[in-house]
DNA sequence: GTACAGCATGGGACT
DNA sequence: CATGCTGTAC
């Protein structure tokens, strides 16, 4: 047998030894379709890189015959470093990418037969936004009412259903033709013929400038594999093996592109080979297909996951099996009892028994907060005091939360314990303003069709080219059925325009034309063509020379992203400057964690959705309320409400060993104070699972005595916790000042910390500058880290100490007397009789209402609809009941919205009104 | 054409 | 609360 010499070959026993029955039969597994159920922490990854093993060793196939999908490039790298200690280094060239990844390489490849030119940008969504906002203005629409946003939404979800402009625009404004002047909307308000006719112009300037949006990675490759019989044969014939990962997150056009890689649909008809030792199994007729998923962990409908791919897979695929993995190798038996209660609550699931072997281990710990402050200040209590008393690493440690905006009070509690801490997502590195302007340029001089991009940069850095300009060149440009580029260059040949403007143009023509020159000359040096691009564009010197204080970070950024470059150029063997723009416009939140293994000395912080795939010993979960998590947007729909749940599933089973369950009594949002209820989610985790460190907070106590006239009575440790609260806005305590010095100092400390992708090492630092040094961190001290690399000393030697001085040295601290002290104070669950759920807001009191409550009531009542009904509802406007259940007080109505769709509705929270 | 103030508006998770 | 847009003064 040929063999490639650089594959360790493994034995079946080493393969699959020390596997579980189920896992060792998914490895083994011969034949078309397997659909490997894989349950929280069941060993997933262990199975499927085992299983590519067991392919290369024991189905004899090449490395190049396989192709692995995953979620994340972060997780692919992971993979194929398992692969690597597993089967050598030709793990280094198998194709294991992410969806998106896998279609660069195809279009970039083979993307010519339809349309696409090398060098073909990616727009990202801030891209398309930009582009659908100047067609949208051109067409004179509303950009109040029809938002960007809203339409590019609906197309989409176009695209993730593979309907075509030229199918949805048959349908609603045939007598569009794209790339037409001056249409005019029949009636106003059609939203349909809108649509419509944007997605047709938006497609047609996408095609002259050269340029695919996220959605369209996947449908143009689909586009491409249907269109071109020659393209889909070569795939057909190289791929014999493609495994996905986190099935239940791929939406239709993914699905289809997986049919169509592997030729299910292709004529060409399969050997019968099973059997005997597997020596050929797959390699002729269509790919074998292996999916691995968990339909209770989809959390991506709202991007078009279609949860239908993973339930229908044995009806999608012919002769497919299913083998479900369902012990469970991570969490303790009470984490799991945890989450299999909760999930349970959602309907039309398939009953699912997740077992573990490790015991009931410690209880979940709860916490009821004041507001998000104090609980941000109990959690980095926690987190210090698990570090000094049970030495777990802060690394081993995370906090999770619904939504980044969150995060802002957990890094403020974390930097004054003087606690290591690392934020994963916000606001991209490459996402941000200056680093935008940076890419710009080096996508225009890439991809010269490329509009937007060179229009977004014609006047950054400031010269002088404003609307006028902007306009006679766009002019030109259409009269000459040409791009942007080109009138620029030909700019001599333009009549009438101001000398001024002239001049201006000229010049950076000039500046254009030499770094077009430059970057042809330097192509496989991305690194020196950054440096040209932010030396002569004058992107630089404009920093440099600003006295905003904010410019400073921005200045570091661009250095950032030159460093970046050359890392790039480092580590790949035939480096170009379009290459290194295609991982610039790939990158995800989680791809900037640090490596398994590498131990980062820090805590991490993220959202729910970035810590899917991952574990951490300890686990906080924080904004357990109502309107938090579940957010409030997604509590009235039920299909919304389940993808919630799943979320709250996937946090829980993050954890290993312990889990916390955090939620503040009031949060501030929007600049808004709001008392905030518990989350539904925690009244359905068993109460006996939970050690309520403080089940109530002090104004929910408060509140509760007053509505029940009890307000003398004994509710233990009442003055307390009014106390604390009370100190929180005033000045005297010691969190009160520091708080108030640091976040007080606004601006500055606002924007030089809260976008991104930063990781904030030093306690020293910080410690030092919390008062009187806010001045000077302004950008000093902050990273991207975009790739990993983690910036500042991150000892994290000193926080503990000072940490404990700030929590528990009692005097003069009005907080934490006892409470954030030491462990001795802790024990007792107190108020003991209270129960989250009977906590209701006093009516018509002079505090604000609740914005969202499990008591939230519209009196509406399930008897007084009827099918056939009319309603209106708030967003989605007028629609007919099609459907009814009566469950008391969480009844549901199911409303037909025509165009917006058919809702399943609480009847209880829907902002319904009968007609 | 630019700079800045004042106002309106959005507001979620991510490739 | 942050950002983006509009209007006004330079």
């Amino acid at each position: 047998m040929q063999q490639d010499p650089d594959v360790i070959a493994r034995t079946a026993e080493e393969l699959v030894g020390d596997l579980n029955p189920q896992q060792g039969e998914a490895v083994q597994y011969q034949g078309p379709a397997l659909l490997i159920g894989a349950g929280a922490g069941s060993g997933k990854t262990r199975v499927l890189t085992r299983r590519i093993a067991w392919i290369l060793s024991q189905f004899g196939a090449w490395p190049s015959q396989i192709l692995a999908i995953t979620f994340t490039n972060k997780a692919a790298a992971e993979m194929r470093e398992r692969l690597a200690t597993l089967i050598g280094p030709v793990a280094q060239r198998m194709w294991v990418s992410t969806f998106h990844s896998a279609c660069v390489r195809i279009l970039r490849r083979d993307g010519q037969s339809i349309g696409l030119k090398s060098g073909f940008s990616i727009y990202d969504s801030a891209d398309s936004e930009r582009l659908i906002k100047i067609i949208a203005t051109e067409f004179n629409l509303d950009v109040k009412r029809y938002t960007p946003r809203s339409i590019l939404g609906k197309i989409s979800d176009l695209k993730n259903n593979l309907t075509g402009w030229q199918e949805y625009l048959a349908v609603h404004a045939p007598d569009f033709t794209p790339g037409q002047r001056g249409y005019q909307f029949g009636h106003a308000g059609d939203l349909e013929a809108i649509h419509a006719v944007l997605y047709a112009e938006y497609e047609h300037r996408l095609g002259l400038a050269n340029a695919v949006d996220f959605d369209d990675l996947i449908g143009r490759t689909v586009e491409l594999l249907r269109k071109d019989p020659q393209v889909a044969d070569y795939y057909h014939h190289r791929f014999r093996y493609i495994l996905v990962d986190e099935y239940q997150d791929t939406n239709h056009a993914q699905y289809v592109l997986v049919r169509e890689l592997a030729g299910v649909d292709a004529r060409e008809s399969a050997d019968a080979t099973p059997g005997g030792n597997g020596r050929f199994a797959g390699k002729t007729g269509p790919a074998w297909i292996t999916v691995v998923g968990d339909s209770d962990q989809s959390i991506y409908a709202f991007r078009g996951a279609d949860i239908r791919n993973i339930q229908d897979f044995e009806q999608d695929f012919p002769n497919a099996k299913t083998i479900m993995l369902e012990q469970n190798y991570r969490s303790t038996q009470t984490i799991l009892d945890a989450a299999n209660a909760v999930i349970t609550n959602n309907e039309g699931r398939k009953p699912k028994k997740l077992w573990t072997a490790m015991g009931k281990g410690e209880p979940i710990v709860g916490y009821a907060a004041d507001n998000a402050q104090q609980e941000a200040v109990w959690v980095a209590g926690e987190i210090a005091r698990l570090h000094a008393e049970e030495g777990i690493a802060y690394s081993d440690m995370a906090i999770m939360y619904r939504a980044n905006a969150q995060s802002r009070s957990l890094e403020e509690a974390l930097i004054n314990g003087g606690e290591p801490y690392q934020l994963v997502g916000g606001t991209k590195f490459y996402e941000r303003r200056e680093v935008k302007d940076a890419l710009a340029y080096l996508q225009a001089l890439v991809n010269p069709d490329d509009d937007v991009n060179l229009r977004r940069i014609l006047n950054v850095p400031k010269r002088g080219l404003g609307d006028r300009a902007e306009a006679i060149l766009l002019a030109y440009a259409r009269e000459h059925g040409a791009s942007f580029f080109y009138a620029l260059m030909h700019v001599d040949e333009i009549q009438d325009m101001p000398t001024r403007t002239a001049n201006q143009l000229r010049a950076f023509r000039d500046l254009m034309a030499s770094l077009s020159q430059f970057t042809r000359a330097h192509d496989a040096k991305p690194s020196e063509v950054v440096a040209e691009v932010l030396d002569k564009s004058g992107l630089r010197a404009d920093l440099e020379k600003s006295v905003d204080p904010q410019d400073a970070s921005r200045l570091e950024n661009l250095s950032q992203l030159q460093s970046t470059a050359a890392e790039f150029e480092q580590k790949t063997p035939d480096a170009t400057l379009a290459g290194f723009l295609e991982t610039t416009a790939l990158v995800a939140d989680s791809d900037q964690l640090p490596d398994e293994g590498e131990d980062s000395g820090k805590v991490t912080l993220m959202t729910l959705h970035t810590a899917k795939g991952l574990e951490y010993p300890v686990v906080f979960l924080t904004g357990m309320e109502q309107g938090t998590f579940p957010h409030s947007r997604a509590m009235e729909d039920i299909s919304e409400l389940s993808e919630e749940r799943r979320l709250a599933y996937v946090g829980i089973t993050r954890a290993k060993r312990r889990l916390y369950v955090t939620r503040a009594a009031v949060r501030s949002q929007w600049g808004q104070a709001s008392d905030m209820m518990p989350s539904q989610f925690l009244d359905e985790i068993p109460d006996e699972l939970i050690d309520w460190k403080r089940r109530e907070a002090g104004v929910e106590r408060m509140r509760g005595a007053w509505g029940r006239d009890e307000f003398d009575d004994d509710f233990g440790g009442w003055d307390d916790d009014f106390s604390s609260g009370a100190t929180f806005g005033g000045s005297g305590s010691s969190y009160g000042s520091s708080y108030g010095s640091s976040y007080g100092s606004g601006s500055r400390y606002g924007s030089s910390y809260g976008s991104g992708s930063s990781s904030y090492g030093s306690g020293s630092r910080y410690g030092g500058s919390s008062r009187s040094g806010s001045g000077s961190y302004g950008g000093s001290s902050y990273g991207s880290g975009s790739n990993g690399r983690s910036y500042g000393s991150g000892s994290g030697s000193r926080s503990y100490g000072s940490s404990g001085s700030r929590y528990g040295s009692g005097s003069g601290s009005s907080y934490g007397s006892g409470r954030l002290g030491s462990g001795s104070s802790y024990g007792g669950t107190r108020g003991g009789k209270v129960t989250t759920r009977r906590v209701a807001p006093k009516s018509g009191g002079s505090s604000a209402q609740p914005v969202s409550s499990l008591d939230k009531d519209n009196q509406l009542n399930i008897a007084d609809f009827s099918i056939g009904d009319k309603v209106t509802h708030d967003k989605f406007g007028l629609g007919t009941v099609v459907d009814l259940q009566d469950k008391g007080r969480n009844s549901v109505i199911t409303v037909d919205f025509g165009s917006a769709g058919t809702k399943r509705l609480m009847l209880r929270v829907a902002p319904i009104e009968k007609l």
